[in-house]
DNA sequence: CGGTGCACCGTACGGTGTACGGGCACGCAT
DNA sequence: ATGCGTGCCCGTACACCGTACGGTGCACCG
């Protein structure tokens, strides 16, 4: 008993332990998303993942098909921060605390961005629409109209992290004038050339002025969305 | 004379001619975007795309720097798209007609929207910038409200499709019920059993009922924004 | 005790981006 | 005319990727 014990655990394997218990789903995705966090999406290989959890990088297929089916798992555990506690009195409140909390989210994990062509559809994301379609049912009983509201805030809201997110790799996030883009573009002689050609009177003002906080921006197209939806779902307001 | 001409033009290379002048940057992006539109953006490599103009692949390096500058170059061809050659009679219809035009070419290069968080800044982006500026330009004489604008327009386009390419890789993009998102939820016992658990009440109903069209689904959510604007700038309409 | 299945893993194959160095043709100065 | 520099084209090589395949040993069941 126990000599054949202590052969078990010390045989077991030539490099580590990597008894058999060690590897799950679960923890598989929760180094997949540190590694992508701390290191972008491109460090996430199975190599590296495998080789985080001290395990041989073919042991991770008997527990994920892909490493396709690895990223989905990755954004639907993503999908878990867009959920809000409280959604609030009305649904004015309970969609703006859900972009909200989506929108940094997002801005959190770039990669999840990245991510985004990838049809995640796991339990996650379930319950995210659950919450959006609860929200949506305040306003309307129709369940077409609850999509379409659904999609219409859903779609700003992804548009606006993916542009803030390209705008901050240029590094033209920095809403002072004669930084950001306006730098990139004096960088590129051909553009640089181009702008002083004088065909673009209206670029040339604009970048002499400061940007707009990319959170300003956002706050405020989502309030022109949900006036547009207001007004056609209640008039009287 | 005619000896060395024959010579030179024989001897140039083992395989091909290949003569000197055959490649260029613009002939490079060419190829790249054949690629990209018929086989996927994961067809695109150098490999391919110098075996696709009969030339090495190394040979691509001297005319682009990376492989990640062509990418860029790719996206900033993209946007060519978007420019529109009338915007229209007032701002309303100009922004509708770049929003669908933008639109309808993402949808058409879903390439351009995985490129999405790539800062692509090219002379064709330029001229999108310009452009819309120039219709921003008739609602609001504030740089700062007039990229505020844009950026509302822009976000809600690229959300757009992005959401769409991602349903229609699922298959969801079907606007019949029992189809698409249905049909793949119940593909997996663990979302099917989720689903029949009873907590997702509102998720049930709607997956019931058939989804709006895509497209109609864009031109509210774009009327809802358009709306919201101009009830900002133009409260007495 | 024998057998069966499963978790783990080493190796190998075909693919990727690209650093490096070499060869060749051309244009220019001498 | 001759020599030379410059820049285009390319073959090779390296490190890394995803993953198909086969092997190995443990745990459990009959």
């Amino acid at each position: 008993m126990s000599t054949a014990e202590v052969s078990s655990t010390r045989l077991a394997c030539p490099r580590q332990a990597a008894q058999r218990g060690t590897l799950s789903p679960e923890r598989i995705v929760a180094v997949a998303l540190e590694i992508a966090d701390s290191d972008g999406l491109d460090a996430v290989s199975m190599r590296n993942v495998a080789a985080t959890l001290g395990v041989g990088t073919m042991s991770l297929y008997t527990h994920v098909k892909d490493k396709d089916a690895l990223l989905v798992l990755m954004r639907d555990a993503q999908f878990a921060e867009c959920l809000v506690e409280d959604t609030g009195p009305d649904w004015r409140t309970g969609f703006t605390r859900v972009a909200r909390q989506t929108r940094e989210s997002l801005l959190r994990h770039p990669w999840a961005v990245a991510l985004g062509l990838r049809p995640a559809l796991g339990p996650n994301r379930l319950r995210h629409m659950e919450q959006v379609l609860t929200i949506a049912a305040e306003i309307t009983d129709d369940p077409t109209a609850q999509r379409t509201i659904i999609h219409a805030v859903d779609d700003l809201v992804i548009g606006c992290a993916t542009q803030e997110l390209a705008a901050r790799a240029i590094g033209a996030d920095v809403p002072r004038p004669h930084c950001g883009l306006r730098r990139r573009i004096n960088a590129d002689p051909t553009l640089r050339a181009l702008l002083a050609s004088g065909e673009f009177p209206h670029l040339a003002r604009v970048l002499a002025e400061s940007s707009p906080f990319a959170a300003k921006r956002f706050e405020q197209a989502l309030t022109w969305l949900l006036d547009g939806i207001e007004r056609t779902y209640q008039p009287d307001a």
